[in-house]
DNA sequence: ATGGTCGATTATCGA
């Protein structure tokens, strides 16, 4: 699968991030910086907000990385960098349901094997409120998900796959710093926990939390009410994994140091070791 | 003070 005889990643690993950039443009500093200190080898991205003839792939090649990017305007736009190949590139998965005009419609989805690994980079719709037709669009949508991710383990068990990005659900109350501030929320529901769940029946673990076990880790904090220096945040963005490529993990971090400072996203990336 | 901040695109909307 590898086009490289020896990669330097089969060396010592693959390192695979997920990053919610909130715009891709705004933060191409940062996510440049990050990319020079961090050494990932796959990165996958949220939150692009740029249509493919706007992302900044000079950029990205010229550290190193091959890119591809779906997206559409100021909405979502997902992305994958990776610096041991790209290959297969699917926009959006089978049975992936609409929202709007596309090609917006398609903008939250984008996978492809990235030394032989199936990376998915995910992001999945918001639901705005519990009333809002946009919540069962995204009940909707982690359902199919969860279908697509059964067959592609159905047809090969074997099957290398990691589904990551901003999932838009806090699966457990303490993923969250208040219960009481999200009650009549979004992202915390039984509705919207069991459509994440749902995922994980199909096959696919987070491989994060043993290594960054809760209480009080998150992974967003709101730009509003100095809630990342008050440390009220959310856990939403994941690494899931299959069972052939969960066993391969040795480490994984969340980069906190990330959020920190001037023109940062309010996602931190997530990293994961793979042997 | 029932908001407070961002980003993309153009006075809103989404997150």
């Amino acid at each position: 699968m590898r086009e490289v005889s020896v990669p330097r990643s089969s060396v010592r690993g693959v390192r695979l991030a997920t990053w919610n950039v909130n715009s891709v443009r705004a933060r191409l500093e940062r996510v440049a910086d990050w990319l020079k200190a961090g050494d990932a080898d796959v990165v996958a991205m949220q939150e692009t907000k740029c249509r493919d003839d706007q992302f900044p792939e000079d950029t990205f090649r010229e550290l190193g990385y091959e890119v591809a990017h779906v997206g559409h305007s100021q909405w979502n736009g997902v992305a994958l960098a990776s610096r041991v190949g790209i290959e297969d590139v699917e926009r959006g998965f089978p049975g992936m349901p609409q929202w709007g005009d596309p090609p917006a419609a398609e903008a939250r989805a984008l996978g492809a094997t990235c030394g032989g690994i199936r990376v998915w980079s995910l992001y999945v719709p918001h639901g705005r409120d519990q009333q809002n037709p946009h919540m069962r669009y995204k009940l909707d949508w982690l359902a199919r998900l969860r279908d697509a991710g059964r067959e592609w383990l159905a047809a090969d068990p074997q099957a290398e796959i990691a589904l990551v990005g901003d999932w838009n659900v806090a699966p457990r109350d303490e993923d969250v710093w208040d219960m009481d501030f999200y009650a009549d929320k979004t992202h915390v529901s039984p509705a919207e926990r069991e459509a994440f769940a749902g995922v994980v029946g199909a096959g696919y673990a987070d491989v994060v939390r043993p290594y960054a076990p809760g209480p009080g880790v998150y992974t967003y904090w709101d730009y509003k009410q100095l809630r990342f220096p008050k440390r009220q945040g959310m856990r939403i963005d994941f690494v899931l994994a299959s069972p052939a490529l969960a066993p391969r993990v040795r480490s994984a971090t969340i980069d906190r140091e990330a959020r920190k400072g001037k023109n940062a996203s309010d996602h931190a990336p997530v990293v994961v070791d793979l042997r």
